[in-house]
DNA sequence: TTAGACAAGATAATCGATTTTTTAACCTAC
DNA sequence: GTAGGTTAAAAAATCGATTATCTTGTCTAA
């Protein structure tokens, strides 16, 4: 019912501080493609671009170059990551191990309510409209799906990698322009995932996960490609 | 050098930061339970005991609460994050988990520079004093020897992750006064380890890798038992 | 007694200015 | 022409002080 501020599963409560507030931002700039990958920062453009000081911007810099979105240089500043094919094999690879293992064990742990906040959150994704707000809107929800899918796998730092490793993906995902075509398909595997997931046939889920992030695996290569 | 998380072997190049020494300081008082669990940080105090300002104080913070070894509430500082029994248990299984993945690779890609290292890793550890400077430069060498063993796994994330892992696992297994006796067998077990290595049985590693890993789960769950 | 209000002190977060280091441009000697 | 050196400008890092927020202790009213 109250949908309107401080139920979202944002990182920040309704007190957050500057550096917070910055340090989200950015890190959805940073996976949504919006800074050029291997670009030097500019601390001072960013000040600006933000609307805050300089402290909290540098402690946002810093926790996102701990958290792997940035490359800090010892007196020369923060990068932004570059890309390499090297780079996405190794990360598509990863999230095949992990959120299978989590997959499994979200199916195997799952209870009725996990059922319930699975199907909402499929419905939710399949009615969220691609044209809205870039997109944005349907990438959130898509995150949420999928952080759902394996929330009960009962390990706090797996559920924690699987979220790092997805934000490094959608580096590479979110390359260029939108590519509706395929989408079909894989929002398509959303939904068989939710029937698997609902069967407890742990086997099936997760071959239709490993399918799944081939899939996505391809999209992004194929983005990276064009986009070198 | 560059892209290595700030978590990187050497503590810092000729011209580190104020900030990345206070970090590199502070993640291994951490690590080495220097701070009580759950204990909130004075920063004021934390400011005399590194002799650092501020601002670099608190961008080390930042970076330490984002990769884990502090939590950070808004408005409220920063802590040192509590103990459990769960939360040992869950970095205990993902040990397993990834450690074994990235033995097994290692051993399947490992060239023979690689073996050499190996060999000087464990031999060095061999070596260590453990009377000597705490037992700081044992661990040094011990943390350095597991990092070896795995280097050659070919992902950048996954040692990422282990890393990560063994410095939580750490701060469990490092509580309280050290026990010689136990270490002995951890010890033998590490010169296994490179033999197996050494012949490429990837298997009999792996399964060796296993029971060292429970071996030293039962050592940290001990100490983190005696510690309540 | 005890719940709530309030003020005072302590702590966290942020700002503005300064110091340090790097970068880039220019010069000179060979 | 190029390597090496010098310096001015730019950028990064840090400091000192200010502002905002939380915490604690005290008081009052029910």
């Amino acid at each position: 019912m109250n949908n309107s501020l401080p139920t979202s599963a944002k990182p920040v409560g309704p007190a957050g501080t500057a550096s917070s507030r910055v340090f989200d931002h950015l890190r959805r700039d940073l996976v949504g493609g919006r800074f050029v990958a291997g670009e030097k920062l500019a601390i001072n453009a960013l000040k600006d671009r933000y609307q805050v000081g300089l402290s909290p911007l540098r402690e946002a810099l810093n926790r996102l170059a701990a958290y792997g979105l940035l490359v800090q240089e010892n007196q020369r500043g923060f990068r932004v990551p570059k890309l390499s094919r090297d780079e996405l094999d190794d990360i598509a690879q990863m999230r095949l191990e992990m959120e299978g293992m989590a997959l499994e064990r979200a199916v195997a742990n799952g209870d009725s309510l996990w059922e319930a906040d699975l199907l909402a959150a499929a419905h939710r994704l399949k009615r969220a409209d691609i044209s809205l707000d870039k997109g944005e809107e349907w990438e959130h929800l898509h995150t949420q799906f999928h952080r759902t899918l394996v929330a009960p796998c009962g390990s706090v730092w797996l559920l924690r990698f699987i979220e790092q490793l997805h934000d490094q993906f959608d580096r590479y995902r979110r390359l260029g322009p939108k590519m509706p075509t395929i989408r079909q398909e894989l929002d398509e595997q959303h939904h068989q995932l939710v029937e698997l997931a609902l069967q407890r046939d742990a086997k099936a889920a997760r071959e239709l996960m490993d399918d799944h992030i081939h899939k996505s695996y391809e999209v992004a290569l194929k983005r990276y490609q064009d986009h070198v």
